[in-house]
DNA sequence: ACATTCGGTGAACATTTGTACACTCAGAGT
DNA sequence: ACTCTGAGTGTACAAATGTTCACCGAATGT
């Protein structure tokens, strides 16, 4: 027995999965509204009752997958910080949630750069958001107080890129593990690397 | 007058630039040869006469765009190594090059995470290509004597990360010459920062 | 001068596409 | 009990897709 907003739900869900799953293959530009419709194993024109149109449905897939994102920038905050080890730690949750939400991961890499237009500047948008957070984050961090915001900005910005850059590794990886532990221990080094940089800054040209 | 190989260059390019500009809104694999071959002005089934597939034509320009690429790498190392405005010729360089040669960027741009994956795989290619030359030419820089080959590789990965997020943000920038310096100024900032980071590099733990 | 090569043509095809429209029929509100 | 709402159905159609095939005609090699 289904109430009718359970059974809605259920399909919308089984609708965003199928196109989580199509456009892996490629992109979501790609995806024609008959392929997702026979996917989920409805009628084309049923898709109109949950979404306008593709470009829609990648809008709240956008959302969806930011929305995990926020949950690991949560786990993040949630240890002790100015610990020594916080880069390894919050390397070790990115990977972590890169594997657990590895759809997602996959879905926000494909179309930041493709995509429809709207949702390459949702995704853009979301990132700054991320950014903004970092920065904040970082301004929290003994040794910061003598930076300019520009230059925390700049710094976040930075650290942000190169942690998109290690999860876009980590899903190319695929299922090879050798290659993966590199790419992690790579985004380990990176991070201490911009560290250093970041606690010698001011104090040089 | 028109010798009968320079026609058929004329129309190879002419689908070239015809995919470049259509896969602009999207991605090429949202890009039907149909449409190419309108636009082009040639009927459908002439298409095949140069290319077999679409994906070969996205092949094609994948090695046109890092070609383009190559003339850049060249250009920056033109000048005196161990220089100490290296950073802003690079940038500048860098900058110069995403206007010149706006469409490969952002072809590549797109079709690096999108795109059919034989094209992705070129592409990932190229640019660990990129990084090797890089972290070779790094080596020739004065105070280096003393990093390990990998850590060369990690700083070259990481350096290559952050110019491939400026030539998208520079692209993103569109036509707001605001928005871009802002963007080349911090990628500046960005660059000095890492470089401080590697100057102290192991001389801490 | 003549035969050949080959880039481009045009018709035809089976599929797939997005969307319109009228419909059913079970759960929800009264 | 009775109506109403709305998710999902089924049919239909014009448009666009990739690929095939036979064909043309001008530049090319001999």
């Amino acid at each position: 027995m289904t109430t009718r907003v359970e059974q809605k739900e259920r399909t919308r869900r089984a609708i965003l999965d199928a196109a989580l799953e199509l456009s892996a293959e490629s992109t979501l530009a790609a995806v024609s509204l008959r392929q997702v419709a026979k996917q989920v194993g409805i009628v084309p024109t049923a898709f109109y009752r949950h979404f306008d149109s593709v470009e829609a449905l990648g809008l709240a897939l956008v959302d969806e997958s930011f929305a995990s994102l926020r949950t690991m920038m949560r786990d993040i905050r949630q240890g002790d910080p100015a610990l020594a080890d916080i880069v390894d730690r919050s390397v070790t949750i990115l990977v972590d949630h890169v594997h657990d939400q590895r759809a997602h991961f996959a879905f926000i890499a494909r179309e930041r750069g493709a995509g429809p237009p709207e949702v390459r500047a949702a995704i853009r948008h979301q990132i700054e958001l991320f950014e903004r957070e970092l920065a904040t984050d970082l301004a929290r961090l003994p040794g910061t107080d003598v930076w300019s915001p520009e230059d925390l900005r700049v710094l976040a910005n930075l650290i942000v890129t190169a942690m998109v850059a290690t999860a876009e590794a980590i899903l190319a990886a695929e299922r090879r593990p050798d290659v993966e532990k590199e790419t992690v221990e790579r985004a380990r080094t990176q991070l201490r690397m911009v560290l250093v940089g970041a606690l010698n800054w001011r104090s040089q040209p």
